[in-house]
DNA sequence: CTGAAAGCGCTTACAG
DNA sequence: CTGAAAGCGCTTACAG
């Protein structure tokens, strides 16, 4: 039924070994064979098969893409950054998410022997009972993005969740603030227990007579909706609420507009992440600027790299301030003499 | 180095073809050996190679997504209803995309060939060269997406686009606006054109003295911002503004906001999809709902169906109108009696 | 219930 | 420059 490498030798005349050597741009191949090939090949309408190839030629110009999910804009702009390098290097995606259990995550990886020369794992979640560490060993070079882990060979690539945080949080107390609510990630995730501990930091650093006043919120807009009825329902609200991403941000900012609240007059509003969105929703959203796509293409970059190339280098990349019209105007004037 | 099935096999004293049927689950098997060998595999820490298993079976459990792009959320929404049933199924994904460029989805979906059982492509544009068609037909079963085409043997799955606008014209209409804005997708993408079409014959229908007003977008949320910026700089706004999709609708939501003006009170706005985010931008967009993740997923189960399930039942799906409040009240309060 | 053997469609030393 | 042959790691009739 499907033409092979086998009915392309036979209208060509010639070996499967040549076919194999003038389709691949061998150079022992003779420019006139090579050519007759070429042109039964495409009458044919030959493909190679590529389980096929892979098995004998042990590649699979594939990379694993193991993610803790693939919903929502962080992730797809993630998978931009990383389909952009795939892409110039001819390269495809083999994806799959584990959500969030860790023992999904290690079925995701170990069905992927064989299929991948290479994988980007996203795991900000402990690894509690080694499964990660496990699988990783027996699988291909990998890179590691925003993982708690080093694992030795391993490298790994990451943002400064802590500095970032507290840099917000230096943020919104310049602008005046005093009562800063936090709203958390997931616990276990360590991305989001490094947010929360720049914002303790922070505070306790800028503001030491303010307590830390955190609500948790597990990183979906939902949860950022309900953290804000939460406080609505409290005896008094915060100058400022801080989200440990855009997109719970963008969930409180939801439930202040149902509320009849208004983003920054009546409250200041902060997130993490800088998602594309952040931008587009109105006010505009004060954020931290991850450049995610560029997290993504780096993990890449780094997977394709020679090894011994600097390897496992932890340099965390530094979230930017971006200041939008969320966190509005100062509200005590400094000194501006 | 790696363990393959003969390392099984031999420390526990059987023949490759018995570890094969025992950790595949086949019936034949004697139970206590069935036993040994699993505990000879989990020890060796052996993994089945897929290259190896898809070439001799034929079979891959790996289904090929190939998609215009995976950037926002609706490709993000489409992809997490197609993950879901895959999992379900045990199935992995690979994904491609080809940023509109009708060759690149022609190398796309070649090179998948001995990589995927099955293959959900998604296909607005024009297949003016015949370059899918081509493709598609020495490629096993596949269900196309939002596609013009209708190609024999294949399934294939879409939206009511057509209806879907005109309904939102309708919704329009009846809160009293008269001057309707419409920013179209991109030309050449079937989907846009159609929605470009319900436009046009709603407002021929029910404001029959209104001329259609339509500026050039791309899906992007770009291409909404520059249409508000160009309806601000022209001598009058219309009183509505109707964009072909959600993210545009955003683009001009931000575009409105930046200029000082308040949706809904100043103009009305309304989008296509209801992607996640419509409902949490303030005021909540209008917007005509498509359910994209149960799109992927009927795609996804589509595929799974046993051949002759009423394949090309080519039932175009019907979006549902979601009022929120971006469009606002009515203009002019109809009779009331 | 089990094993020996053929075969899946390629690639790649090895000869020539 | 070209071909015959081995081999990649599995699965699956075919015998027994």
């Amino acid at each position: 039924m499907t033409v092979t490498i086998k009915d392309v030798a036979r209208e060509a005349n010639v070996s499967v070994a040549t076919v194999s050597r003038a389709l691949n741009g061998q150079h022992n191949v003779a420019e006139a064979v090579r050519r007759r090939v070429q042109v039964v090949a495409e009458r044919l309408r030959y493909i190679p098969h590529h389980a096929a190839r892979s098995l004998s030629s042990r590649r699979t110009r594939t990379i694993g893409v193991v993610l803790p999910e693939v919903h929502g804009e962080f992730f797809s702009e993630l998978m931009f950054g990383i389909d952009q390098v795939a892409r110039e290097h001819g390269l495809h995606l083999l994806v799959s998410s584990y959500h969030g259990d860790p023992r999904e995550q290690g079925d995701a990886l170990r069905s992927m022997r064989g299929r991948v020369d290479g994988l980007l794992v996203m795991s900000p979640y402990d690894d509690v009972d080694g499964h990660l560490a496990d699988a990783l060993a027996m699988l291909p070079n990998a890179v590691l993005i925003s993982s708690h882990l080093s694992l030795p060979g391993k490298c790994r690539i990451g943002i400064d969740n802590h500095a970032g945080a507290r840099a917000m949080v230096a943020h919104l107390v310049a602008l005046g603030h005093e009562r800063i609510a936090f709203v958390s990630g997931p616990q276990g995730n360590h991305e989001a227990e490094e947010r929360l501990r720049g914002y303790r930091d922070g505070l306790a650093e800028l503001l030491p007579r303010s307590a830390p006043w955190v609500l948790q919120g597990d990183f979906h807009e939902g949860s950022g909706e309900r953290a804000v009825q939460s406080l609505l329902a409290g005896p008094s609200l915060p100058d400022a609420v801080f989200a440990a991403n855009d997109m719970m941000a963008l969930g409180c900012l939801s439930a202040f507009s149902a509320a009849g609240l208004t983003v920054p007059v009546d409250i200041a509003l902060a997130g993490f992440d800088d998602i594309p969105l952040a931008r587009h929703v109105p006010p505009g959203l004060t954020t931290m600027r991850v450049d995610i796509a560029a997290l993504g293409a780096d993990a890449m970059r780094r997977l394709l790299a020679p090894v011994g190339d600097g390897q496992s280098d932890d340099g965390l990349r530094q979230p930017q301030l971006v200041v939008r019209a969320s966190t509005g105007m100062a509200r005590v004037s400094p000194d501006s003499s």
